[in-house]
RNA sequence: AGAGAGGUGGCCGAGUGGUUUAAGGCGCAUGCCUGGAAAGCAUGUUUUCGGGAGACUGGAUCGAGGGUUCGAAUCCCUUCCUCUCUGCCA
């Protein structure tokens, strides 16, 4: 969330920036500053209140001690009325603090200066785009074909088992899925990430902590027997990795890398974004995550958008790198770069990665700071990418791979494969 | 899952209702001493929200949340976690 020194100081800013987002925060913000205010005013005079509580206290131990139980039941007479009041003010200071809260809750993270103005997808900026769109023979088919011809997904025994959204890979499917994780990892850990396998399920702290919640309806599934949510992406458990964390300055940067399966409920999708891998219930992804220095981090983040584009190069996919408008932006992220292959079948750019400098938003809620130069404590960055998310690239390798006789894979995977040839 | 034991500052560890303002130790920081260091001595050292230009200063904080009391690390309730034993299980 954001913090309350940064509105205190420059209200203006604040609001000025979250306009690009399309929304209208001069209500809240200038009741956050009445609140903070009011809060203030109210703990000091609690504080007052509970002093002079604490020094009757003392003096009726004093009392007692020196035998003289008559002053001191003198003097409890007289604590009824200030605990009374220290009551209505504990009551009313933890009613200001939790409207406060809500508050800070409901307001997004600033967009980076650099973000464009927006609402909608139609409005993201493409900064650059490789690679040859394929020419495909005229028999070609989208993957969801593909994947029944060739017996590599099955979609309808998904649904028995389980229900939409939860395809079952099989055989050479189920290999190039495994081959694609492998390389990812093995990827990521030249780049220097080191590898994680976190718990795919987290409690609610942790869903807090990099802001998933409040907002539980949306996108987690929700075991309500043990409290637990499962993961919608590796980012939840690993990031808070470092919840209450003290870093030193020299721990920069952290670089860790994970692959887990998600789960998303994906409420309210439908149509032609559903259709084969294009949305899934439960997915495979590897992601990134970094935490990084407040100067370093946007560096960072071009970093993390150069290791992505190396690997959709690799796998010989053609790709287009958009950053997103304020609008289409993600709630806790400054700014967001989103990568989408083209799947040359469907004639459509699929998105299989995202990669976002939350800057002090998530290390905010999840108490994640270091010693600085000087000293003083101060919240780290925290930064995150899909590297790569799986299915919409298993996808477009079965779309753009495809010739008249079966469908290639791509040389890099070779190695990880016992077929080049499906 | 059942029975028992426990959770106190950066770490160890004392503390069963009021000089605890959390003893003592270790560690760390600063100073004295020294040619320099060690040892020794002295001072400081939980976290967090406030007030104050500052020197200073108020509140909260002993796993978490409630309660009893004028007053709670200490008593009561709820809950989480750790350890031991038993059971179950890949």
């Amino acid at each position: 969330m954001l913090q309350l020194q940064k509105i205190r100081e420059d209200k203006d800013l604040v609001i000025n920036r979250l306009s690009v987002r399309g929304l209208d925060a001069n209500i809240l913000v200038n009741s956050v500053l009445e609140l903070d205010q009011k809060r203030r005013e109210t703990q000091v005079k609690l504080d007052d209140v509970l002093s002079k509580r604490n020094t009757i206290s003392k003096e009726i131990g004093a009392f007692f001690k020196a035998g003289n139980v008559d002053e001191a039941n003198r003097l409890k007479e007289e604590t009824a009325l200030i605990n009374d009041n220290a009551d209505k003010l504990r009551k009313s200071l933890s009613d200001i603090e939790k409207e406060l809260n809500d508050i800070l809750y409901q307001l997004p993270n600033l967009p980076h200066e650099s973000v464009p103005n927006g609402k909608t997808s139609a409005e993201n900026e493409i900064v650059m785009s490789k690679g040859d769109i394929p020419v495909l023979h005229k028999e070609a088919k989208p993957h969801w074909d593909l994947a029944k011809e060739y017996n590599l997904i099955d979609f309808e025994l998904g649904v028995k088992i389980t229900g939409a959204g939860f395809p079952v890979y099989k055989g050479k499917g189920a290999k190039l899925q495994r081959a694609l994780i492998n390389f990812f990892l093995d990827e990521a850990e030249k780049a220097g990430y080191k590898e994680i396998i976190p718990p795919y399920m987290v409690n609610e702290a942790s869903g807090y902590g990099t802001g998933q919640l409040p907002d539980k309806e949306g996108q987690m599934y929700y075991v309500s027997e043990d409290d637990l949510y499962l993961i919608p992406t590796a980012e939840v458990p690993v990031t808070n990795i470092f919840r209450g964390e003290m870093l030193k300055k020299e721990d920069f940067p952290i670089k860790y890398t994970a692959y887990s399966p998600c789960f998303r409920r994906e409420a309210g999708s439908y149509g032609k974004d559903v259709r084969g891998l294009n949305r899934l219930h439960q997915f495979e992804k590897v992601e990134v995550v970094q935490v990084q220095h407040p100067s370093k981090s946007y560096e960072t983040l071009n970093e993390m958008v150069d290791y992505v584009k190396s690997l959709l190069e690799k796998l010989e996919l053609p790709y287009r790198l958009l950053k997103l408008c304020g609008g289409d932006m993600g709630f806790t992220s400054a700014l967001t770069y989103d990568f989408e292959v083209y799947s040359a079948a469907q004639e459509r750019w699929l998105e299989v990665s995202s990669v976002s400098n939350f800057e002090s938003y998530q290390s905010n809620r999840l108490k994640l700071r270091f010693k600085n130069e000087n000293g003083k404590k101060e919240l780290a960055h925290t930064l995150n990418g899909s590297a790569l998310a799986l299915p919409r690239i298993l996808a477009s390798i079965l779309e753009n791979f495809q010739v008249e006789d079966g469908i290639e894979v791509p040389k890099v995977l070779h190695p990880y494969l016992s077929f080049d040839k499906i």
